[in-house]
RNA sequence: GCGCAAGUGGCGGAAUUGGCAGACGCGCAGGAUUUAGGUUCCUGUGCCCUCGGGCGUGCGGGUUCAAGUCCCGCCUUGCGCACCA
């Protein structure tokens, strides 16, 4: 037996904390109760003063379990929670599951498992992993995307958005303009003549349209609308994918495999009416500007000018430009090689006296043409990265017109010119824009300048440069017979030159975005099915709210039929299509025209569909007529009375998630569809909230050292040996060498720790404030294990201060706390205040060791000093608080304990130690009172023989900053 | 290439407004307790030193009585964007 039976070891730990975890389960101790809706409680709502809603990333269940890298946000948000609830605040806390998804799919295609089965499954790992931690989440409202009462209403939503259009003229109630409003308002206007039908159906009468055409015309609207366009065809996955799903080399996020473009009938939703407001409110949140610039650069909003350049081939080219001043100076013209104009522009023989290059050695030009097309088509977008960016191209036999001064411009096809941005052609400035200047210089086109640098008089100009002149200046060789920018400065050419064109109809002054509308359909078995039905003459219809939500059906096979990843031709096929009974379906849909035959749409939708609006579940997931009660929302997302830190002068707030932390991988998949979705619902007047989260802070990440041998083979990171330090470290395994590398936890780098392994080790409230001290929560930084038991420590000294080890008594007296002891106490407690509130946990803990170390030198603790430590450790070390808090006698949970105050009376020192300086270097100390005056010290500090033996040459000034700081300059 | 962030002991990291650089923790060294190991407790721990002091926050300049902190120029690392018209 050992001699100390009442010691703070992992295994006391772990009983105290599963007790207490069964404690709070048992008593429902982190309900939060809301105001309305059918857990409405206002009485309790109205016993505390203020509220929070504290929100993490929602997890994927992954079947690898957790590391311990996973929990770190969990663990920063339930302190700040639990820190809040002692400041007298509702706090709403909780953890759902984002369980459709991609893994569970492809698991259950390799072994024919109901993916619904390994997600459950894996959602019973996890939350025994989360419960373990004490993460203090009101469990009834851990909502999971897979139920059917939760999707019921993800498809309610993309109704709501499907029966919405966006009208750009609609004033707002916050007084903005352009706002989603009812199809059917739509359909009023159409019926009441107010607004013109789209050109397709120019001079006819909204009545005069058939059923199908007028569901077109609408269908043309639809914030959600089936389209044939240009879809990422991922064939090794059997899907399509986002744009945001690419990654820069082109190639699929998951899995890694290469994307085709291709057309196809697709769900698209119409971000880009929204791209606006996404821009312009990033303004209002309180978010990292890291995110709020990916956001806007992912929106890519530019301001410029549509121009049309007549040609040949009777259509118009039109180009974007963002710098329609520069007009004079287009010398050539150049489009994609996948644009739509370039057969009607090819002609059928080389013009004469064109230079050799112009024609890529082809003999016609629609050889040439063909040749360009042909290669650029078959370069994958890697290849394109790849290769030097020297520019290619070729001649389409076209000139096009000059709308400024009737030149006529060379038009070629050149593959740096993107089919998708702005229209896929562009009017090249040589003298202004570089990759315009090198295609220029290759091709032995003219350069014409046309901006001159201020105040440059010998400036040679840009050929004898070698390179464009893209910075400010003045306008020269810019004039006809109407207009004259000679002499102007930029912003006013622009301006000019705009009204110049809209006055002739030339072109117009216009804004473009890079961000292209939101593909969301995928052939997938594992999301959610979409709530629509198709009839007999193809025309889409909702399935009515009555009858949501459209449950899954099962399926002999879950897998897509995937193709060889390079076949570009395949075109998808998804699982759903082969449930036949299950697609065609007898429908009354309630629109009247009674029981049809109709065929349900087979695609699913996105795993971003479930995650796009969770934390609006979170409020009121019981609620069975509405996805959330208006009063709900409004309590927890209402806008607040002052706008975040950081907003512009005068906006108002626009309400949101008080605090949402997680990884910087979603800045801008995640946070910018669910703010979209979020705006349509504020626009439809579902909520009082303009934005989702209205804080949003970005966690680091923690990493973690791997190990290879000789061979490159990962090997056991736990058991390698490490020797000598800093940069002549070197580390062994099994005797052999091994390189360390940093970076991920990983199964295939043999690194992995979890959080099963350090409450075993050390418990859950060790593991709890370890990660909360290894440093500020936005960086990311090494996992080390070894380094925990200074967490262990620490939570062992506070358990001995209070309880004696060898025979379990509480040993804290009952006398009062000295002075000294009383000064660090309320320091602490200032300190610790501050840094909880600002998620400064890191500094946090460093004040509680403080501390703690302190009350430990004492020869008993007393109780004052003891409780006060124990309710300021609750947040981070919650199992060990609460029984602490429980031996020292109170029968109520420490949760809703009231937080300890500072008194700013105790907070004075006696005595303050001054630095007394000269020239700027401490050269002596002395005690002095905190209240001395500047004068006192300043003659303190010149008598001191350090100072007079300095200054025997007199004196040339001395700065005194009282108490703390004298510096003397002698002459 | 463009943009952003960050560089502080052997390691993770502290340092309102410019005002004692290195809080707190790991590691390391020494001591006490212990048969021993472990635990616990105490002491020390930026570097150099002739023990007076000198030098120190990526590098080089500057502003200031005083710079990790402000300014200019570089270097390195990480992240984002990348022919965006």
């Amino acid at each position: 037996m050992s001699e100390t039976p009442h010691r703070y070891t992992a295994e006391l730990a772990g009983q105290i904390e599963t007790a207490w975890q069964d404690r709070w389960e048992a008593q429902g101790t982190y309900h939060a109760p809301n105001p309305a809706g059918p857990w409405a409680d206002p009485e309790a709502v109205g016993r505390f003063d203020d509220h929070l809603l504290v929100l993490d990333m929602f997890p994927y269940p992954s079947g690898a379990g957790l590391h311990v890298g996973h929990p770190l946000g969990y663990i920063a948000t339930d302190v700040f929670a639990r820190f809040n609830r002692m400041t007298g605040r509702n706090v709403l806390h909780c953890l759902g599951y984002d369980a459709f998804g991609l893994p569970a799919e492809q698991y259950a295609v390799q072994t024919g498992q109901h993916p619904r089965k390994t997600t459950e499954d894996n959602i019973v790992i996890m939350a025994r992993q989360l419960r373990r931690l004490g993460l203090g989440h009101d469990d009834r409202r851990a909502i999971r995307t897979i139920d059917p009462d939760y999707y019921r209403w993800t498809q309610w939503i993309f109704q709501q958005i499907w029966n919405a259009w966006y009208d750009t003229e609609a004033v707002r109630p916050d007084g903005g303009t352009g706002q989603a409003r009812p199809i059917a308002e739509l359909e009023a206007q159409f019926e009441a003549g107010e607004r013109v039908l789209p050109q397709e159906y120019a001079g006819r009468a909204w009545a005069d349209l058939t059923n199908a055409e007028q569901g077109h015309v609408l269908d043309g609207f639809r914030l959600a609308y089936a389209s044939e366009a240009p879809v990422n065809w991922a064939p090794g996955l059997g899907t399509v994918l986002s744009n945001e799903e690419i990654t820069n080399d082109g190639r699929s996020e998951v899995g890694n495999y290469p994307v085709f473009r291709t057309n196809l009938r697709q769900w698209m939703m119409r971000i880009t009416a929204y791209a606006d407001r996404l821009a312009d409110d990033l303004d209002r949140v309180d978010w990292p500007d890291k995110v709020k610039t990916m956001q806007r650069n992912w929106i890519g909003r530019s301001q410029g000018a549509r121009v049309d350049f007549a040609t040949p081939a009777g259509e118009a080219i039109s180009v974007f430009t963002t710098r329609p001043d520069t007009l004079f100076g287009a010398t050539f013209m150049v489009l994609a090689p996948e644009h739509p104009l370039v057969p009607a522009l090819t002609t059928d023989a080389w013009p004469a006296d064109i230079p050799a290059v112009w024609t890529g050695g082809a003999a016609t030009p629609g050889e040439a043409i063909a040749a360009y097309q042909l290669a650029a088509a078959r370069k994958s977008d890697v290849e394109r990265q790849m290769e030097d960016k020297t520019k290619t191209g070729v001649f389409t036999g076209s000139y096009a017109t000059s709308p400024v001064d009737g030149r006529q411009v060379p038009v070629f096809i050149a593959d740096y010119v993107l089919m998708g941005y702005g229209t896929g052609a562009i009017m090249a400035v040589p003298c202004g824009d570089q990759r315009d200047f090198e295609f220029a210089t290759e091709f032995e086109l003219p350069i014409i300048d046309i901006i001159a640098p201020r105040d440059a008089g010998d400036w040679p100009g840009t050929v004898a440069e070698g390179k464009a002149f893209t910075g400010d200046g003045v306008m020269v060789n810019s004039a006809n017979d109407t207009l004259d920018l000679n002499g102007l400065p930029v912003a006013e050419s622009k301006a000019a030159m705009i009204a110049w064109l809209e006055e002739r109809g030339l072109g117009e002054g216009t804004i473009n975005y890079r961000m292209r509308d939101w593909l969301f359909s995928r052939q997938r078995y594992w999301g959610e099915p979409f709530p629509i039905v198709f009839d007999e003459d193809g025309r889409a219809h909702a399935v009515p709210d009555s009858q949501l939500p459209v449950e899954l059906p099962e399926v002999p096979d879950y897998s897509p039929k995937t193709f060889d990843p390079e076949d570009a031709s395949s075109s998808p096929e998804p699982p759903l299509a082969r449930a036949e009974d299950w697609v065609n379906v007898e429908l009354d849909l309630g629109d009247g025209r009674g029981v049809q035959r109709y065929r349900r749409e087979t695609n699913t939708m996105p795993q971003w569909a479930g995650s796009c609006w969770y934390y609006l579940r979170y409020l009121d997931p019981a609620n069975m007529q509405a996805l959330v009660d208006a009063a709900n929302e409004d309590y927890w997302m209402g806008p607040r009375s002052t706008p975040v830190e950081g907003a512009p002068a005068g906006v108002r707030d626009p309400g949101g998630v008080d605090l949402y932390v997680g990884g910087v991988e979603h800045a801008v998949l995640h946070l910018l569809y669910a703010r979209f979705w979020h705006k349509v619902l504020y626009d439809l007047g579902h909520l009082s909230s303009e934005e989702p989260f209205r804080r949003y802070f970005s966690q680091g990440y923690i990493q973690a050292y791997a190990f290879r041998d000789e061979r490159g083979q990962a090997v056991p990171a736990a058991e390698v040996e490490e020797q000598g330090e800093g940069e002549s470290a070197s580390f062994t395994w099994q005797g052999q060498p091994v390189a360390r590398e940093y970076g991920k936890m990983g199964k295939s780098l043999k690194n992995i720790v979890t959080p099963d392994d350090m409450y075993e080790q050390y418990g859950a409230d060790t593991f709890r404030v370890y990660e909360m001290s290894m440093g500020p929560l936005e960086q990311s930084k090494p996992w080390e294990t070894r380094a925990i038991v200074g967490s262990q420590r620490f939570l062992q000294r506070l358990w001995r201060n209070v309880v004696d080890e060898e025979t379990g008594e509480v040993r804290v007296v009952e006398t009062a706390v000295d002075a000294d002891t009383e000064r660090v106490m309320h320091r602490t407690i200032a300190a610790v205040r501050e840094d909880y509130a600002s998620l400064g946990f890191n500094t946090a803990v460093a004040r509680l060791i403080e501390f703690n170390n302190a009350l430990t030198k004492l020869d008993a603790v007393p109780r004052e000093a003891a409780e006060t430590l124990v309710k300021m450790v609750g947040p981070v070390a919650p199992h060990i608080a609460e029984e602490l808090w429980s031996r020292l006698g109170h029968t109520e949970s420490v949760v809703y304990a009231p937080f300890p105050e500072a008194d700013e009376t105790k907070l004075v020192e006696e005595t303050v130690t001054c630095v007394i300086q000269i020239k700027g270097k401490v050269r002596d100390r002395v005690e002095v009172s905190p209240s001395i005056t500047e004068d006192e010290l300043r003659e303190l500090a010149l008598a001191r023989d350090k100072v007079k033996a300095a200054t025997e040459a007199g004196v040339r000034t001395v700065i005194v900053r009282a108490p703390r700081l004298v510096n003397v300059v002698p002459a």
